[in-house]
DNA sequence: TGACCGATGAAT
DNA sequence: TTCATCGGTCAT
């Protein structure tokens, strides 16, 4: 398992929201290794996106891991109880970050299944809060590297193959985010995955 | 120091 | 569609 190298995320964050579809996330904690291949994902373009923690050059504790070169963690805590988890891009004058929304369960399932008290594969990773909770991954995780070995993403499906495939839609829960609410950031990949076991 | 609100999930 | 739940942010 090789994972990206920096410059896959040191670039254009919207080229490196829709790079990340078919790439494998791969969590090691205690020994115990889950992943997932990333099917859905959100762009969020720093300072000049309202949606973005970052707009406006605001530069607070909780967001100073996205002020980190690409290729980071940025996990944040949410709703009072919940956990996101985003990968960094550009560089440190461009806080930019990737949302990961939800995952394709691969490895670990039965530790997944147990992290989220319910067997049903369909529900383990499909939302940005859930799969936090299945891999294990919370505010503990923020700063990491993403090339382990605590956490890393490697290739796994080509590309070329899941680039027909993308669909592009609003960001989810940014309603107060102006105009900003109507650009297309949101990759996933529609039925991509039916018929297999997600 | 305090009021407000959120890149959600689960139950209804 | 509703609500649980509390840290981050920003205005006092």
């Amino acid at each position: 398992m090789k994972p990206l190298s920096a410059r896959f995320y040191q670039r254009d964050t919207t080229t490196v929201a829709r790079e990340l579809l078919g790439k494998q996330l791969v969590r090691v904690q205690n020994k115990k290794i889950t992943s997932g291949i990333i099917i859905e994902t959100e762009a969020y373009l720093g300072l000049d996106d309202p949606a973005c923690h970052t707009f406006g050059g605001r530069h607070s504790e909780r967001v100073k891991s996205m002020y980190l070169m690409g290729g980071h963690a940025y996990v944040y805590f949410i709703y009072g109880l919940h956990f996101c988890f985003n990968v960094v891009t550009q560089n440190q004058k461009k806080p930019e970050a990737v949302l990961i929304r939800s995952l394709w369960p691969v490895d670990g399932i039965a530790t997944m299944q147990k992290r989220r008290h319910t067997e049903i594969i369909k529900n383990l990773c499909s939302g940005p809060a859930k799969l936090c909770e299945a891999l294990g991954i919370d505010r503990g995780c923020d700063g990491y590297p993403l090339n382990g070995p605590q956490i890393l993403i490697t290739k796994n499906i080509s590309f070329k193959k899941i680039e027909p495939k993308i669909v592009a839609t609003p960001r989810i829960g940014i309603d107060y985010a102006g105009q900003a609410k109507t650009w297309p950031l949101r990759f996933t990949l529609p039925g991509y995955f039916s018929g297999r076991t997600y």
